[in-house]
DNA sequence: ACATACGGGACACCCCGTTAGT
DNA sequence: ACTAACGGGGTGTCCCGTATGT
């Protein structure tokens, strides 16, 4: 019976994510208000009858899709932290997911931030989330710092916390500025923060 | 006839400002694609027959609108910069903008900078006055390092271009954040960051 | 200028007439809730872009269309009693429009009584006119008993006030019947209710 | 295998009435073509999957719910009538329906009468069914009303069919116009139609 | 018998742009 | 310059009937 009961919920669900990964594409495409649910269904293979059975309205489909562009979003962060301890291997992925412009995750495609942003506006479950998430992402770049600091690969005369926070929101400025097509030289920015960030070589003496 | 003439302008353009405001504060409220031309037109106090006098279409009247909020930032921009040329006042004004969360102007509220970024997606001409826009703020604030590193009181191991993007985009991250109901310590942030660039004490010795 | 506002004002009337007069058509032939307010706009000539100019919604249109209906329907009785002070005149009268099984009015067919009862249920003003119409139809019918007793034509054991509701009702419940089928014989009816109202013969004795 | 299977044709009709039973309500409270089957199904705590085995479609349905109601409206009317043969009586017991403004049945609510007219008008079937109950109902009426004259206490003069017929139809237009919201005085109107009825007391002489 | 995913279609509401007025 | 009627189209919503499960 488990088996049985998979062959029905695990079709809904399969409809369910190809009716959101479809909503991600168009969303990405044409912006969160212009793309009409029937281009929606359309590219995920259903029809509008189909759509109601997983969500009560567009809202609710809204929210739906932002929290797996979310969750996928944390995923890729919390993968990539796993790996890394180390701040200048952190900055340099940081680096590369900016570089892409987007927030990045599996397969396929990829949400703008400022649909994020946008979003959060509207609905106050997905802002907790997105609060939440920063929040993380910050608390990790902070233990990475506290771990520098403690290496001696990261200066001590500033919290690790701000620096935290800043770098996130660093982070976030520049997708931003590179989705509005702002030119922008990666390496030396990088090499810029990880100077500022670095200890004073006079300690040496 | 000079006079008659300009009564006749004057009006026009109050008419046109008066929609302006009005389309401001919708899209502020409810978003840039949902305000429909009526609620805008009767927000100002007129209707649609007096919006197609003024403005060939809603794409024209959007780009007008973003215009007219970005040159009121860059005024706000410049107004500060001409006052300042001292880092820690630029910083500073800088925190008190960021800590009310939005895009500053004059008396009638202010729009989200995902919408900036939004339209920047659509109109090709605003993007290009909004990279413009960055540019010449990245460049303003470039010459208050450039000013501070040869006063002594920025350190001089890094780009003074690099560090003007970087706050550049750091201060966007940051009014994202806001916006997005991050809790953040203006204060901490601000000190922190002049911590990371002042120069290092050890030239004491 | 009279005649410049009666233009445009004239022409919004007329268009609003033709798409009452249409929604009553619609009405009788489909009832009250299939027809389409495109098949409603398309047989009086026009579109929903111009309905909505008129009317807020479909709900605001039903209300519209049943206070013409009523209006025509109350200047009928009103014309029918003036002209009528004689009781067997009103009754025929009466047994003449119940001999149609449908609310009379002027060109342009008639709406059955059921839709009213139907609209009273969803709206009170609809409602309270309607029962005020109904009281004053009674008071008409009233007055004509009470004439007719003073004259010596309707017997005076029984209250004019009673008798003309009763007949209202009777009226009601007669179109009903007829609407829905039954089959009566209109002239045996009227005479047994004249029998009933008049004055026993023993009397003069 | 009886009671096997009259235990399953038992829970079979027991679905079939529930569903009756919350189309009857549902009906009452939203009109006939206003609710959906999802929310008749719903009240009788089924899904539409349970409908369709039950029913063709909605007209059908429609079909039996008001069959349903007409078989308890007559059964109601058979029980009073089988108590009573005599006028006063039999009047009284319909000033007390009347009185509820509605079609009585057992249990679960009432349907407003311009509903059944207005299937009348969709179904041939229910229209037939309708027609014929009537009938029954005068020839009741008229059967007590022949005895009433042969006993004395019913005047003479008048047809007892077309009596008959006349408080029948007075009952309707009554229940009608309680419907709609109309004040009515029971009690006077029953005396009023009394003594229309009785004969005259010259009698006596 | 009953639940439920889904197709498909209809319709109300809204909104934009135009045009005839004032 | 501005109003207001109107044409026309798009879209979200809902709902029915079916088909496939259990």
């Amino acid at each position: 019976m488990g088996a049985n009961l998979s062959t029905r919920e695990a079709a809904k669900q399969e409809t369910r994510q190809a009716l959101i990964h479809a909503g991600i594409s168009e969303f990405l495409e044409h912006g969160l208000d212009n793309p009409s649910l029937d281009a929606i269904c359309a590219r995920a293979g259903y029809t509008r009858g189909a759509f109601y059975v997983h969500f009560k309205d567009r809202d609710e489909f809204l929210v739906a899709v932002m929290e797996e562009v979310l969750s996928r979003f944390f995923d890729s962060i919390i993968a990539t932290g796993e790996a890394a301890n180390d701040l200048e291997e952190t900055i340099s992925r940081y680096a590369a997911v900016l570089s892409m412009g987007q927030i990045p995750w599996g397969e396929a495609g990829s949400v703008r931030l400022f649909h994020l942003l946008d979003v959060c506006t509207r609905s106050p479950v997905i802002r907790q989330r997105f609060v939440h998430m920063i929040g993380e992402a910050a608390a990790r770049v902070e233990h990475v710092i506290r771990q520098g600091q403690r290496a001696g690969t990261v200066r001590s005369d500033v919290g690790a916390r701000e620096v935290g926070l800043l770098l996130v929101a660093l982070a976030e400025g520049l997708v931003s500025l590179i989705d509005a097509g702002v030119r922008t030289d990666a390496e030396a920015l990088r090499d810029t923060v990880l100077t500022l960030l670095r200890p004073p070589k006079t300690r040496k003496r």
